[in-house]
DNA sequence: GTGAAACTTTGCAGATCGTGCAATAATAGG
DNA sequence: CCTATTATTGCACGATCTGCAAAGTTTCAC
């Protein structure tokens, strides 16, 4: 049960064996056929396991898909990162790029993964659900490296937004095929922040100038 | 079938009865029992129709919790309140207070059914997926108000960002347990948003972060 | 190697979910 | 009152997911 175990143990080979196969199993037979006629029963099929196994590996048939690890950065990476980051933002950017470079060795499942997201909408969830956590972590870091509260308006607007523009990069680059390498997508995201997101400037006097609170 | 019918007729009073008393009976059961040991017979019984007949209605209890109109602006509001704004994001703020003046009548079955999705993450699935469409309304409305196309970086980015703020508000509007109007937390996040998100600016001797562009 | 402990796989029963279908009941409109 | 339309309901069926206990596998100490 110890790390030892966890790398070189026979049971654990044989674990991650099994969820790998689970897991390429359904991402194939989504593709081929489609995930509304895909059942718990054939991917069990296909990885050789019993229905049984399958759901001791995962909760439903949406999990096995999309596997593990969408938002591939660990809370000590993200505040590392922020904590070396010359702002708030750059922190952030530099968490998107890490992102980027984490899922560029497995760049074609990770597209695979995403577009079949667009194509069924019952796979949201899940990303969301993570996408949750994962702003979560943000938020964290960004109150640490601020000196502001967790629970304070803006660690949590700027994860939340931070997280969006993530998700916002991460579509295009699917919408795109992966035309364009994923970083490319992120800094046209945080390019857009970094100028307050203000391209189309105010045309005249306007709306709430202040923030009700900064510090 | 005409839309007199659609107000008087009897059939229609009966069925928007029906649907209603789903929705409350969903509503009720679950915050008194929990979401987990609820059953849609359970709803079912309590609103007195048959467990096929609430099929008929909803396609899950979630839809039957959340009911409709989540993010209660419609298309061609949006569009108006877009093409009167100052600039976007003022067009945005303003479909943020109508979405909080849309909430003020039901407040507290609105901040019920939020808190109820606080407590549990099978309802966000739902959420994000009117989300999304709502983001889809906004990112029109932004390329229409900038000339922009829908599938250019800036309207999506700036319609996700303007929809996570908006969520933003109201998870800290149900956090607060509503002390405070929604719109309090809508200016609150907007303000920080026009702000160009960045009251905490770089560590270094540079002054505060300027739009690199406006117009 | 042997045996006991720990763990994984599996089948089975059962509750719940969600849909298609056809019979029945209620309403609308003449 | 009669008919067309529409809503409700029961039934059957396949799929999802969980708990439980039996059977098989791996680990580890001796």
């Amino acid at each position: 049960m110890d790390d030892t175990e966890a790398q070189c143990g026979l049971r654990e080979r044989k674990k991650r064996a099994t969820r790998r196969a689970l897991h390429d199993a359904a991402l194939q037979l989504a593709l081929e056929r489609g995930l509304e006629h895909l059942t718990v029963e054939e991917i069990s099929a296909a990885a050789d396991v019993s229905v049984r196994t399958f759901f001791n590996y995962f909760s439903s048939k949406e999990q096995a898909i999309l596997g593990d690890n969408i938002f591939a950065v660990d809370e000590e990476q993200v505040a590392a990162l922020m904590s070396d980051a010359a702002d708030v933002l750059d922190g952030l950017y530099g968490v998107a790029m890490a992102l980027a470079a984490a899922t560029a060795p497995r760049r074609e499942q990770v597209l695979m993964r995403w577009q079949l997201m667009e194509r069924y909408p019952a796979l949201l969830p899940q990303v969301f659900a993570r996408l949750e956590e994962f702003e979560k972590v943000l938020a964290s870091a960004v109150a640490a490296r601020t000196g502001t509260a967790p629970d304070d308006a803006y660690p949590q607007l700027m994860a939340a937004v931070a997280g969006t523009g993530m998700r916002t990069a991460v579509r295009r680059w699917t919408a795109g095929h992966g035309d364009h390498p994923l970083e490319h997508h992120m800094n046209e995201v945080f390019g857009l922040l970094r100028d307050g997101l203000a391209p189309y400037g105010p045309r005249g006097p306007s709306g709430p100038r202040e923030a009700s609170k900064a510090g």
